[in-house]
RNA sequence: GCCCUCAUAGCUCAAUGGAUAGAGCACCGGUCUUCUAAACCGUAGGUUGCAGGUUCGAGUCCUGCUGGGGGCGCCA
């Protein structure tokens, strides 16, 4: 990447010299220096004279001799002009760079690349991600945002590190819950159309559907006539559901834009259960499903099959009055989205609660032969819980309406934007109030480890203080302010001829590791690294900021630091918009 | 019963097997006549749940234990 030349040439003398000497140096993995204000390469040596002693049969003290190597290292290798300085810290050998050479390398090429800063050449790896996931028919509350922000961000990171990524949404159509919306809605609700919020409106039918079918003692006989009304095709049923599916998929839209989240592909429950049950009879004719109706259901002994012990259970593939299962459409869409798009990988963001279930599915195709089965991954995250920790459900009431947190994040924005720049345009405020409150609620989800649950409380959620989006974003602000005192003009590449501060020193180094921590977020799908980064370098910005000057320095400082406030602000905003954050011009 | 997962400052969380375990919040005190104070600085806060093990080196890997959460044949 940005320093792979002078990276190979120094490796290749290291070792070179390591041969010579017989130092069994395996490969190099550099790293950078630890210490802020430090910029440059670091390597290790305490594995290499672990070696050593193990193959000589020696015991000797390898802190010590790391450093002897180091030392040695540091004596005998040849630097470039491109770095400063070399020397053995306690069984290191760190090389700093040479700032001149770096810190213009590093800037002019953030300011070439711009938006595509951090981007990796494509790979022609070919990943679908599936996320979201909705139901239609059903509320959209704060639990399933977590997905949505997720899934984005991955897809965004994937990209950016190189693949070619199909964004996949699974929309489930069909199933118990759409009946038993459709039955309160032409009991109590003919004739009715939604207005504003659709999917408030279609999730508050469905909560009345609920209440009444616990209520109501024929319910039970209704719905269930009404599910073979539908499962035989009844017209005027068919065309209810298809009515009321468009319109959940409208009201899904809504909130996809105001997240701003899109999807290249769409794929419905509905069209993958006929050739589920396909595969079911694949399943059951190959032996592999066991066939228990009609007292039992058809049914996958996994562990048997496998020869293993409670590791992956029995999987139910079909009811047994053989109407399909979640199970029976995943079998048919793995396979499908492979063969429609010739995936070479395909990632399915489902919470962890669904561990054991895709690892059935995963090891199902694989037992019917698909040869691209190591190629599924399930990308698990927690959930986010209530105080206390209540997981929020639909059926007990206890959700946070998403577009209730949206409303209140903005409207907590917009009075913060009115309080700071009160001379700013109505449309203005209104377009910040939304980047900010809308990157408050984003960063919160994407800053901790997929693997920790999430409490949702209200005040954290809408906390525009501390490690938070807004503070990133405030960074680029102010970097977007200088150089908006300059009429937007960045100056053209030129040489350092001044001595770098410490910060100055370090900000360079956070910019420089942009495309590294892309990579590895890529490699781990874990936006937290980016997240990290991002406050790393509003916070390293905003020390810069106030320690150096820039518009009031000298000419030859004052452009070098310009075209640094630049670089500063374009990374900052590549790794918020990886995150699928906004970028603000003005706050 | 079996499996997965989490446990780090008062709270919420970071930390490629590597150098001195770091942020934010909260608390207390300070900084706008200078590019936006949605900012910055300072004080304080730690036996990384417990016990072993692997390793030159463990918050990180392995085993066991304790405690929380989740999952385990016809919900999605």
């Amino acid at each position: 990447m940005m320093f792979d030349d002078v990276q190979n040439q120094l490796e290749t003398q290291i070792l070179a010299l390591c041969r010579e000497e017989g130092i069994p140096l395996g490969q190099v993995n550099w790293n950078w220096i630890p210490f802020s204000g430090h910029w440059g390469l670091s390597l290790s040596f305490f594995q290499a004279a672990a070696e050593e002693a193990k193959q000589k049969g020696l015991k000797l003290n390898v802190g010590k001799r790391a450093q002897e190597i180091a030392q040695l290292m540091s004596e005998h290798v040849k630097l470039s002009d491109a770095f400063d300085q070399i020397e053995a810290v306690r069984g290191y050998l760190n090389i700093r760079f040479s700032n001149a050479v770096f810190s213009r390398r590093v800037i002019d090429t953030v300011l070439e690349e711009k938006d595509d800063f951090g981007r990796a050449s494509r790979n022609h790896i070919r990943t679908m991600v599936e996320f979201s996931q909705p139901n239609t028919h059903k509320a959209f509350h704060v639990g399933h945002l977590r997905n949505v922000i997720l899934g984005n961000a991955i897809c965004n990171i994937l990209d950016f590190g190189g693949d070619d990524v199909i964004r996949a949404n699974y929309l489930g159509d069909i199933g118990l819950h759409v009946i038993k919306w459709l039955w309160c809605y032409r009991k109590y609700h003919a004739g009715e159309q939604p207005t504003g919020d659709i999917t408030r409106w279609m999730g508050d039918i469905y909560a009345e559907a609920t209440r009444r079918h616990e209520e109501e003692p024929d319910a039970e006989a209704e719905i269930r006539a009404l599910f073979a009304r539908w499962d035989n095709r009844d017209p005027e049923i068919v065309r209810e559901w298809e009515v009321t599916r468009q319109w959940s998929l409208d009201g899904f839209e809504q909130i996809y834009k105001t997240l701003n989240v899109k999807f290249d592909h769409l794929y419905f429950e509905s069209d993958v259960e006929d050739s589920g049950k396909v595969i079911v009879d694949e399943l059951i004719a190959r032996g592999m499903a066991t066939d228990e109706r009609p007292e039992g259901a058809v049914v996958v002994k996994l562990d048997e099959l496998c020869g293993t012990r409670d590791k992956y259970r029995v999987l139910v593939v079909l009811r047994s009055d053989g109407t399909s299962l979640y199970s029976t459409k995943d079998l048919a869409l793995g396979i499908r989205k492979f063969e429609e798009f010739k995936l070479n990988r395909s990632i399915y963001v489902i919470d962890v609660r669904q561990s054991l279930y895709l690892q059935q599915i995963f090891k199902t195709l694989d037992l019917l032969g698909y040869p691209w089965t190591d190629q599924l991954y399930h990308l698990a995250y927690e959930i986010v819980n209530l105080p206390g920790n209540v997981t929020m459900s639909s059926r007990d009431g206890t959700v946070v309406f998403l577009q209730d947190l949206i409303d209140e994040a903005i409207t907590r924005a917009r009075a913060v934007v009115e309080e700071k720049n009160p001379s700013l345009t109505d449309e203005e405020k209104s377009s910040i109030a939304s980047m900010v409150a809308m990157g408050a609620l984003k960063y919160a989800m994407l800053s901790r480890d997929n693997t920790k649950i999430v409490t949702f409380d209200w005040e954290a959620a809408l906390d525009f203080n501390g490690q938070a989006a807004p503070y990133i974003q405030y960074a680029a602000v102010r970097a977007n302010s200088i150089l908006r005192k300059n009429d937007m003009v960045v100056p053209d590449s030129l040489p350092l001829t001044y001595e770098l501060s410490e910060v100055e020193i370090e900000l360079i180094d956070l910019i420089s590791r942009v495309p590294k921590e892309v990579q590895r977020a890529a490699k781990e799908m874990k936006p937290l690294f980016i997240a990290n980064l991002a406050f790393d370098l509003a916070q390293t910005f905003n020390n810069f900021y106030r320690q150096c000057p820039v518009l009031q320095a000298e000419p030859d400082v004052r452009d070098y630091r310009l075209r640094l406030a630049a670089a500063a602000r374009q990374a900052i905003s590549n790794c918020l918009a990886l995150l699928g954050i906004e970028t603000p011009e003005v706050m």
